[in-house]
DNA sequence: CATGAATGAGTGTTCATTCAT
DNA sequence: GATGAATGAACACTCATTCAT
């Protein structure tokens, strides 16, 4: 139990300097310090720099996982738009919340060495199979029009989120539940009306 | 002439490693090889690897500055939905086409070390600026609906196109000409109609 | 007494591990895990990996005493030449049983921190020993001829046993009784009558 | 040039090293500091610390093999006793010469990791074939005992003369012609003409 | 101008040893 | 006594940068 909390400790500090430096320009030395452990301690936990990154991004994937999940009697009771918009809302809630892993997965980007860029695809690929899923259910419902690309658009919806906590989040200070409602509102609304007035459609 | 034929030739270079490996994992012995150039000589035309790095970027924005323009007469034309149309096509080709330096934006992420993130942000700022200006004058003309959040949607359009081009270009051979047009009115189709059907927008 | 018994139950462990791995591939956790102990448990016991390693030597430089000694009743009723033949036989007899410390006398080689070295020329010099009080011995009772100088003969004679310990003895399955004799007959052999012919000795 | 001359420089001195400390207790630093030459250097010229020792090893083999050859011109005037003589002689010379190397062989021993200790197993077997090609050839020309197990005297005479190296030549200081030569004579000598008198020999 | 041999500050990792429980 | 989590000195190796030629 001891053993299981400085492991957590160490994951907390290392989450913290991955976020603020980035994987490469984070040395094994900086968690140490933070943590206030010795060298040597880091690597009974972990097998090394490599592992502990991952390890940071598993525990916080079940979080995330949790995060935005709609349970199946919300589903009940949701029409399909608001079903659409508490996704794209818990979603802000938690990269609002979490903003270290918001940050690593951020500077982590899309790139990276192989073996860890494959597990930074496992989060977005998460979000993206999480929306994706509520969409092709909004279509097989008869609530979304026939011609729209669900792929396209759960990439959009994705690239878009994260984007959005890019430039409305991460930069600011933690937002409060009227601010981050008023920013899924405004994500959603363009996607359930259009953004065009009906008189300027004709093309 | 000659040493400025030579830098270039660098930069190709260098493009290519960054696109390929990244920042981190690329080496300036990499470029070097590449280049079939001694190891000293890189260092003639650039200060060290974040200059070599940034000299990339810079050369590449010029040209996606242009890429991505719409011309006065071309303005005159269009009807706002098809501009914001071209806009987004024209970014979908330019991505398509130079898919090193999609890449390397791709790779390199938000994050990075600061010095260079904020370049990397020039280029998303300028796609901003872009689009944001569009829906602005579209906006102005009457043609928006008036509760649209311009910073919102043109942070959605933007990385919305990143991930776009991320799961739907990079991976694959390069698109046609058809190809790219298609994937443009999956994109600008639902912020154009909105997604949902309009029998399931009471909520 | 349960102490002493644990002690040799790490020492038996211990030489195990050295005689497969040599002392600088051996770690310290290797001895500990083989011996299902803790970790600290091994320094109640050894002051350090030096000393364990001495330990493992000391208590068996007695029994290879023991081991290659001829009583004195044996003594009184060899010839010179079998009693030669005895010593040599029985250092085989007891390589070919102790091959663990076998091993690790040819692991460590001669060299080694000058420390380990001294104790590793223990065995060599008690080996040395016997066989050069034989030889006197022998010389002494006018069995030798004159001109032999018994410290040389004797190296040879050490040295050319564990070379066949690690040709013949350590490469090989447990050697039998009969093929232990076969292999004593022709180390001694040679020495005994030489190995030229006698019309061919003009030089 | 420049650069084969440094390469020699640093095995020089990594041969001294290697040869004071042994393998496992040199340390990379201990050879760049003694060659005066910077921390990365020695990886221009070496790929690790495994490959730096086997050089310097590969170097000293030829070395080897060139001193204790025979010419075919010797061959022809030589008596197959003389023969032997010339070759156990040319070998003491020679570890009487390269202490260092003599030193590393011993050292190392017969353990070590599996792959070092597959290059001190070539020294060796380099000495034994040439040992066993002389013996081969004295025995096919009638010169030797019938009876004689070439493979054990060659062990017995490779282990004798490495231990007559390891007691008579390193503690010594550097020995003179003539006394190499005497050593040699008292090596040689009871396999010509064994060391027991005629008449013990009933046993 | 071009070069590439030389450099060394900086990294991740190991492993014998300690000491609080 | 017995334990094993914690430790940090030690070590091999990297790679961006420099500078004499």
């Amino acid at each position: 139990m001891k053993a299981e909390l400085r492991r957590q400790h160490i994951l907390d500090c290392a989450k913290q300097v991955f976020a603020e430096k980035g994987y490469y320009e984070t040395y094994v030395e900086d968690v140490i310090k933070m943590a206030h452990i010795g060298k040597g301690t880091i690597y009974e936990y972990f097998r090394n720099k490599e592992d502990l990154f991952f390890s940071v991004l598993l525990r916080s994937l079940q979080d995330w996982k949790n995060a935005i999940a709609i349970s199946h009697e919300e589903i009940k009771q949701l029409s399909p738009a608001s079903y659409f918009h508490l996704r794209v809302k818990r979603s802000l809630i938690f990269m609002n919340e979490d903003r270290q892993l918001t940050s690593i997965i951020l500077r982590t980007g899309f790139g990276f060495n192989p073996h860890i860029q494959k597990f930074i695809g496992e989060f977005e690929k998460n979000l993206q199979n999480q929306i994706l899923h509520d969409l092709r259910l909004g279509k097989h419902l008869g609530f979304l029009k026939d011609n729209v690309d669900l792929h396209v658009i759960t990439s959009i919806l994705v690239g878009g989120i994260v984007m959005i906590a890019a430039h409305y989040i991460l930069s600011e200070p933690v937002l409060s539940d009227v601010e981050v409602d008023k920013l899924t509102n405004k994500i959603v609304y363009p996607f359930i009306k259009g953004i065009f007035n009906e008189n300027n459609l004709r093309e």
